[in-house]
RNA sequence: CGCGGGGUAGAGCAGUUGGCAGCUCGCCAGGCCCAUAACCUGGAGGUCGUAGGUUCAAGUCCUACCCCCGCAACCA
């Protein structure tokens, strides 16, 4: 049991500061390296900036500030709004870097001794919009670009490096079909699959040096540099070692996950995977033993926000800072809106009438009361104690004493299905399931938060425990452990209520995780009977007071 | 024939391989009293954008059409 988990977000280009939309893509990034480090993988999480982009030469120049001043104060900000959110990447790559340097270098050498980087002289109409060169066929009626129509067209001439992809069209194509979920969703899938097919070009990958002041110089040739696209892609090596540290990169390689957003698959799906088949051919560090290349083993690509409805854009002003959003509502809220409001995948509206539903309902109504009764409860009948038993019931003597069905069972039996369903979920990046079948449970199994309301309702432990003392005592117990597994379940998403839970429920998260691995976390009976339980706090305050 | 997303209950959404149409909120009527005016039960409300087609069976597959959204800049 070995298993690593190297996660990576897009490098961001960082001539504004974060708005939600990168929040969002770093949030998820996030809540999967936590997923995974919870379940003990090696886990490696990277984010970082793109900082060789003609864009930002524009954006310092706006500023007033030189270039590299303008980059460092940026690149700062950038980092320490992830580490203010809490977010727990383990390195943060910037691709202005010595390290990245070297790594292009190597690259971009591997590639070319490979026979795939060639010089051709082309005239050829460039958006900068898109940072990209457009064929005729791609032009609009007005020969203009589709996706630019008010930006003018650069009609370039000059000699560029290219670089073959095309030569790599079949074998793309061939790994999209072997690798089905190489590309995820589906539909994303199917998208750059038409694309491969019918506009995967050789890609020209270098400019002028003389025309752009942005670009890592072309190795060997001064008067070219590479173009943006073909280096920032190579930062998800270079921040674990490729020509620097072997060693570390053989450790992290390949990426298990690039997390991107839908606009930029057609590099991450396509481009990227023909570089590194062009050049694992000539570095041996790039092949698996069999000789073939050392790919990321899938992409996943989000959908977009728009806000209140409206596409974000500054002229609308309704670009979020998540720092300041971080102050209206603890970040875990907002973390748990983004997975739990939208299909992963899947574009969503960002809407604060929406979160204020969310956290009144599923937070405050569902969790929040379903702890807080359970704990109340739990104190007056038990001396401030987590009830004592003796032993569990089992199933099938609970359900003989309460009368009821077996899917109105929680408890211990259920439990293990349960925790398969959470990880698979999580290993195949299906956040919102997660939090679903947590919240609603299933047809086939009661046992949700929704669930553990009920199953109060049905037992009703504030009149049993007139009657049996030792019956609401399995029952309280029962709920109470089940919230500890619910908090458990929930923390990737959560980490901080997760963490407040626990200690709610008098446990030390620490310990609970440096004392038992996943495994016996998972199990039922971690919560200590008869163990303190102090006065509980109100997780989720009511809205509006 | 630019690219992509989408039209399912009043609102917001889910529906994987075709097999009784679901979830959250809201609404109506009850219940409970442990709890954050919270919790539980029942109910009303949908000809799944339109028109055809395939099938024993279509929200789901096929064909045509209609409508909405994004595609200057910021930007995942």
């Amino acid at each position: 049991m070995d298993k690593k988990f190297y996660v990576t977000t897009p490098i961001y280009y960082i001539n504004d500061k974060p708005h939600i939309g990168s929040t969002y893509t770093t949030v998820a990034a996030d809540i999967l390296a936590r997923s995974h480090r919870l379940r003990g993988d090696k886990t490696f999480f990277l984010t970082g900036t793109d900082e060789n982009s003609q864009k930002s030469v524009e954006a310092a120049e706006k500023s007033g500030k030189e270039l590299r001043v303008y980059l460092d104060e940026m690149a700062k900000i950038w980092e320490n709004t992830w580490k203010e959110l809490g977010l727990s990447f383990d390195d943060f790559i910037r691709t202005s870097e010595e390290r990245h340097y070297k790594a292009v270098k190597r690259f971009w050498q591997a590639v070319e001794k490979s026979g795939d980087i060639y010089k051709d002289k082309y005239e050829r109409h460039y958006c900068v919009g898109c940072e990209d060169f457009k064929t005729d066929s791609e032009l609009n009626e007005d020969d203009r670009c589709p996706l630019h129509p008010n930006k003018d067209l650069e009609l370039v001439q000059e000699e560029n490096y290219f670089f073959k992809a095309s030569a790599y069209k079949d074998e793309i194509l061939q790994l999209f079909h072997n690798q089905k979920d190489f590309v995820q969703p589906p539909k994303r899938l199917n998208e750059i699959r038409s694309y491969v097919k019918n506009a995967f070009n050789d890609f020209s990958i270098s400019r002028e040096s003389k025309k752009v002041s942005a670009g890592i110089p072309v190795p060997g040739d001064d008067s070219q540099r590479i173009y943006v696209w073909f280096d920032a892609l190579i930062n998800y090596m270079s921040a674990v070692g490729y020509g620097t540290d072997d060693e570390l990169f053989k450790k992290w390689w390949p990426a298990n996950l690039h997390l991107v957003g839908k606009d930029i698959i057609k590099f991450h799906c396509a481009l990227w995977p023909a570089m590194i088949m062009s050049a694992a051919k000539n570095d041996p560090l790039l092949q698996n033993e069999d000789g073939t290349p050392k790919l990321p083993e899938q992409i996943f690509a989000h959908g977009f926000f728009t806000v209140e409805g409206q596409k974000m854009s500054k002229s609308l002003g309704n670009a979020i800072d998540p720092l300041e959003l971080a102050k209206e509502y603890p970040f875990d809220v907002i973390r748990y809106f983004f997975f739990r409001e939208i299909q992963f995948g899947n574009d969503g509206d960002f809407n604060r009438s929406r979160i204020a539903e969310r956290y009144q309902t599923d937070l405050a109504n569902t969790l929040g009361n379903l702890l807080n009764r359970a704990i109340n409860m739990s104190r007056k009948y038990f001396d401030g104690k987590v009830p004592e038993i003796n032993s569990y019931l089992t199933q099938v003597e609970f359900l003989a004493c309460f009368n009821m069905d077996g899917t109105n069972f929680i408890g211990e039996d259920s439990l293990t299905t349960l925790w398969q369903q959470i990880d698979e979920y999580y290993n195949t990046s299906r956040i919102d399931l997660a939090l679903e079948l947590i919240w609603n449970g299933t047809e086939l199994s009661a046992w949700s938060l929704n669930g553990l309301n009920k199953f109060i309702e049905e037992v009703k432990p504030f009149k049993l425990i007139k009657e049996n003392e030792l019956q609401t005592a399995q029952v309280l117990y029962c709920v109470l452990e089940a919230c500890r597994h619910v908090a458990w379940m929930i923390e990737p998403v959560m980490p901080e209520i997760s963490k407040q839970i626990i200690y709610s429920l008098g446990q030390d998260p620490k310990s609970e995780i440096s004392q038992n691995n996943f495994q016996n976390l998972k199990k039922w009976g971690g919560l200590e009977p008869g163990s303190d339980l102090p006065e509980p706090k109100i997780l989720f305050p009511r809205l509006g007071e």
